[in-house]
DNA sequence: TGCGCTTAGGTACACGTTTAACTAACGCGA
DNA sequence: TCGCGTTAGTTAAACGTGTACCTAAGCGCA
């Protein structure tokens, strides 16, 4: 059907070998009149190379793969994006994979990596923990975004966020604006994910000379739906002048439970979000947050993880970014 | 480095031949003893098919290409979401591109389908008109979604929605409310993709008695920027109730707009959008609109595909979705 | 005995590339 | 004349599978 190299072998009377050269720009052996040959008969039959074969042989398939829990989720919808975006611009195709944060599925992603041996890994954050014996046994090179694993040979790279920071930041932005009954939403309780966010709100509170109060927080999951249904649970248990939200999601579903209670934002109470997704400036109340540069960190964790692949030996990168508060009009 | 057919082979003292049967099932001819030797000797070497190989010889990839304008336009998002949910339920991988709604890119992303010979492509709406010379080329069976194309032999599926009737419903259900100036928003006024949205809001608008008035019409793009500066500039030229977004994006840069003007949704004017994107209940207005069942859709283009690619001579499957209206808090 | 069928598996090629190693022709200096 | 270095290619193997076709043994039966 397509055409092959062997196509354009027979019509220009020369070997496979002397093709495949000058396609791959590795002609300085070939003759002029042969170059231009092949070229132009390339571009007549208009040849493209199989990929499947020439990674077969040459062990490369440029190809990423890229787990997330689920894409619909707009703080992994852009991260995803600028993944890729990067990645193609050094050449290379992504995969991408929903992983529904259910440990199996993410284990018969990454099998199906290995099947397609795609070139490298980046895993996005996640509750699960990391298959590391199959990782292990797979051999390709990973690169973990905000996303604890255990000691595995070939990870390659770990970008994380400095969430103490993002999080001592928004609960001194609270406090600066005259608040001192703050609540405290986040995600999964036990994990360290939702720990240092909580260690960061509560070294704000204390250097502001604020008491820790327990009522005030409320720990489950990162979705909206939470954020919603916790809001109205403090409403009707405690008092308190703004919530901090340790993502975006959780901030928007606080926010729709404070309109159902007839509480104007932020006069009646602030809030701040997390993550800063596309859509937080774009809502009825452009939403205060704290910006982790998502699109950034995605850029340097697929940059890290090619430069690994297209230099030879190279070593573990590791960066953290810093996040930092933007005002806008819900605090 | 990972385990091949041969080292099964090997070590199970038969030839590829036999293990490779195995593998795949077509073991009838297969001696016991020998199929679990081969089993067994798989799982301990947790072997997995190297599908570059396999899908070299075999001519299929198990691989169908997708290609949207932008992944982080939430109505694409849960398309693809959708679209890959259901390639995977039959064995299906997806290789999603954005094309940012330009030609050149969408044509460098199809030729790169060919070289990784995927199996189908699936493309979504898009104001670019579809590079058919190249489809043509390329022989890959497409399934379109909303979007115009040529004619093109290989085309086997079209999934569409009724604009139409979506937009008379919109208007209709806005009109029910009590309003008699309702504004229209759209994309680019030229293309059919807006012109006949705007035939169902008319055909509504005079099955009431209520006089066209093209001051209340503004066209330009899908873009919540746009929904945002023609509503402040609808606001400034002219008087209105009710405003018709043609997507929900739109629909809630209009709101934003409204509210930067002191004005209450729905109080001082009501807003309906249009697509039902995921996030348009979680507004802090859950929005009203139009919904046209994304991720159904996305469904039956990739099941129609997949039909196509799997029964072997099947027809063009043409599918229309008919949209209704949804109202929650904001008509 | 000769024939055909069944069972169990092997042989060998193909898929489309890349690449190390080889060759053939030529020119040139000693 | 011989040897050597260039130049411009070619040959052949390899990557990991799938599969059409072959073989060989065993058995039943006329």
């Amino acid at each position: 059907m397509a055409a092959t190299i062997k196509d354009i072998a027979r019509r220009a009377g020369v070997s496979t070998a002397t093709v495949s050269k000058v396609l791959n720009r590795k002609d300085s052996v070939i003759g002029d009149e042969t170059r231009q040959k092949v070229l132009s008969l390339a571009r007549e039959l208009n040849y493209t190379p199989n990929s499947l074969a020439r990674s077969l042989v040459t062990r490369k398939s440029h190809v990423i793969g890229i787990i997330v829990p689920d894409i619909l989720n707009p703080y992994f919808t852009e991260l995803v994006r600028s993944c890729d975006d990067a990645a193609r611009l050094r050449g290379y195709t992504t995969l991408v994979c929903n992983s529904e944060g259910i440990a199996e599925i993410e284990t018969a992603h990454l099998t199906s990596f290995g099947g397609h041996r795609v070139d490298g890994i980046l895993l996005a954050a996640s509750d699960v923990v990391p298959d590391t014996e199959l990782l292990d046994a797979l051999r390709i090179p990973v690169v973990c975004m905000d996303r604890e694993i255990g000691p595995l040979a070939q990870l390659v790279g770990i970008v994380d966020t400095d969430y103490r920071s993002g999080a001592y930041q928004a609960t001194r932005h609270l406090i600066e604006k005259g608040h001192t009954r703050i609540a405290f939403l986040s995600g999964a309780p036990h994990r360290s994910n939702t720990q240092i966010r909580l260690s960061g709100y509560k070294d704000a509170l204390s250097e502001a000379g604020i008491a820790f109060d327990p009522d005030l927080i409320r720990c489950k999951e990162f979705q909206h739906r939470f954020g919603h249904q916790a809001t109205l649970d403090l409403l009707d248990h405690t008092s308190f002048s703004a919530i901090c939200c340790m993502n975006d999601m959780l901030a928007i579903g606080a926010m729709v439970a404070l309109r159902e209670r007839g509480k104007r934002v932020p006069e009646d109470c602030a809030v701040i979000g997390f993550d800063n997704i596309y859509l937080s400036p774009l809502l009825e109340h452009p939403l205060s947050t704290v910006d982790r540069r998502i699109a950034h960190s995605g850029r340097v964790a697929t940059d890290a993880l090619i430069d690994f692949l297209d230099d030879a030996d190279r070593t573990l990168t590791a960066v953290t970014i810093t996040p930092t508060v933007v005002s806008r009009t819900t605090t």
